[in-house]
DNA sequence: AGTATAATTTTATATTTGTTAAATTAAATT
DNA sequence: AATTTAATTTAACAAATATAAAATTATACT
C-alpha cells in the first residue's frame, strides 16, 4: 500500500508479526489472519513465502534465534549471580520467547508435536553447569545439582510466564521494572542461602 | 448403549470426561467432540445438559471443587515442611488442576477471559500465611514474604506443569514417584536454607 | 515500449468445530 | 394400554480457519 514492493522487507514484516503472534498465543492459538493483518499483508502472501503455518513457525524460530542479541558472553563468573542474571535476561530480551516455551511445553504434552530442538541442549547444558559448580565445591554436596538447575529455572521463568499470578501475590506485574529489581535482589539472596555451605557439615 | 438410561450418571460421565479434556488441553484446546466420545455420548447431549462449552467448563470447575478431597486439614505446622506438603498434594491429588491453571493463565493473558474466581483468594491467603510466619520470626526479615510465597509456589508447581523440561533436566518425569520423593526432599532442604536465620545477623 | 518475472491480491475450497432444531426411543404416569 | 415426559440420537447449520488456484499489478530486462 503505502510503500514500494519489496519481497525481503515483506518477509521480515511477516516474520516479525508471526513472532509476536506465535509467542503470545502459542502454535494452535496463533491465527494466520492476525499475522497477515499485523504485517499489513494479505494472508495468502504468507502461504506464498512460507509453505504453511508449521513452516512459518519454524522460520520464526530460526529468525528469532539468529536475530536475538548475544547474551551468553557476559555471564557472571560467580554462581551466586547466575540466577539474577538469568532472570534479567529472561525478563528483558527473552520474555516473549520464554512465554512461547511455556505454550510449547503445554501443547506438546496435549499432543505429540515438539519444535524447539535447540531448547533441550540449553537446558541440559544448564544442568551440566551446576554439576561442574558442585565439583568445584560451589554447591553443597547434599543438593542434587540437577535439582538446583531445575529450581533456578523455575524461579527465573515462572514470574514471567505467570504474570497474573505474580501480580496477585506480590501486587506487581513481572514486566514492571520495580518487580524485576526486587525479584533480582531476592534471587541473589536465595542463591546465597542455597549455595552456602551447610552449618552442620559433619558431626 | 450397554446400560439403562440414567440422566444423573450420564451427566457425571460427561463431567468426568470434560474434566480430563479441559484440564489436559485448556479451554480453547478442549474439543466437545472428544468429551462426548470419551463420555460415551453423542455430543448434542452435552448441549442439552449444559448450555455450551463455557458453561460446561464452569460446571466442571464446581464439580471438581466439590468432589476433590479435603487436604487443607492436614497442613503441617512447621513452615519448613509446607513446601514439601504443597508439592505432594499438588503432584498427587491436584496435578491436573495445576496444569489447568497453567492453561488458564496463558489463555487469560492471550485473551481477556478469566474463570477461576476462587484461585486468587487461595494465592493471596498463601501470601498472607508467609507474612504471618515472618511476624512470628520464622522467616528472615530481609526476605519479602510475598516473594517467598511466590518462590515456593513456583517450586511446587513448575515441575508438574513442565514435566518435559523436568524430564530433560533431571532425567525423571514429574509424575514418577522417584522424582516426587527426591523433589520433596529437595524442597525441604531448600526451605531450611531459605528460612534459617542469616549468618551475618548484624555487625 | 514490450515482454517476462516477481509481488500481491481476489476468489474459492475443504475442514474443523461449536451450536441448533427436529426426530426417535425409552421411561413414567394415568 | 394410552399418553406424557424425559433421555438420547440424527441431521443440519454457521462461523472460523487453514490452504489452493487463478487473476492482477508492479518491477526488471531487453
Amino acid at each position: 500500500m503505502g510503500e514500494i514492493r519489496n519481497a525481503e522487507r515483506t518477509q521480515k514484516n511477516i516474520l516479525e508479526a508471526a513472532k509476536r503472534e506465535f509467542f503470545d498465543k502459542g502454535f494452535k492459538g496463533a491465527r494466520i489472519e492476525a499475522i497477515a493483518e499485523n504485517a499489513g499483508v494479505k494472508k495468502q502472501l504468507i502461504y506464498h513465502y512460507f509453505k504453511g503455518k508449521a513452516e512459518l513457525l519454524e522460520a520464526v524460530l530460526v529468525y528469532s534465534a539468529t536475530s536475538e542479541p548475544e547474551w551468553v558472553a557476559q555471564v557472571p563468573d560467580d554462581p551466586l549471580h547466575i540466577a539474577e542474571h538469568r532472570f534479567r535476561v529472561n525478563s528483558q530480551a527473552r520474555a516473549d520467547f520464554i512465554k512461547f516455551s511455556a505454550w510449547e511445553a503445554l501443547e506438546a504434552r496435549a499432543e505429540q508435536t515438539s519444535w524447539n530442538k535447540g531448547g533441550e541442549i540449553a537446558l541440559q547444558s544448564y544442568a551440566s553447569y551446576w554439576k561442574a559448580q558442585q565439583e568445584k565445591g560451589m554447591v553443597p554436596p547434599d543438593l542434587d545439582p540437577e535439582f538446583v538447575a531445575l529450581a533456578l529455572t523455575a524461579l527465573t521463568t515462572y514470574p514471567i510466564i505467570f504474570s497474573s499470578i505474580t501480580q496477585i501475590m506480590t501486587g506487581l506485574e513481572s514486566s514492571d521494572p520495580e518487580f524485576q529489581e526486587k525479584w533480582s535482589a531476592f534471587l541473589t539472596k536465595v542463591s546465597g542461602r542455597l549455595l552456602e555451605p551447610s552449618e552442620q557439615t559433619e558431626a
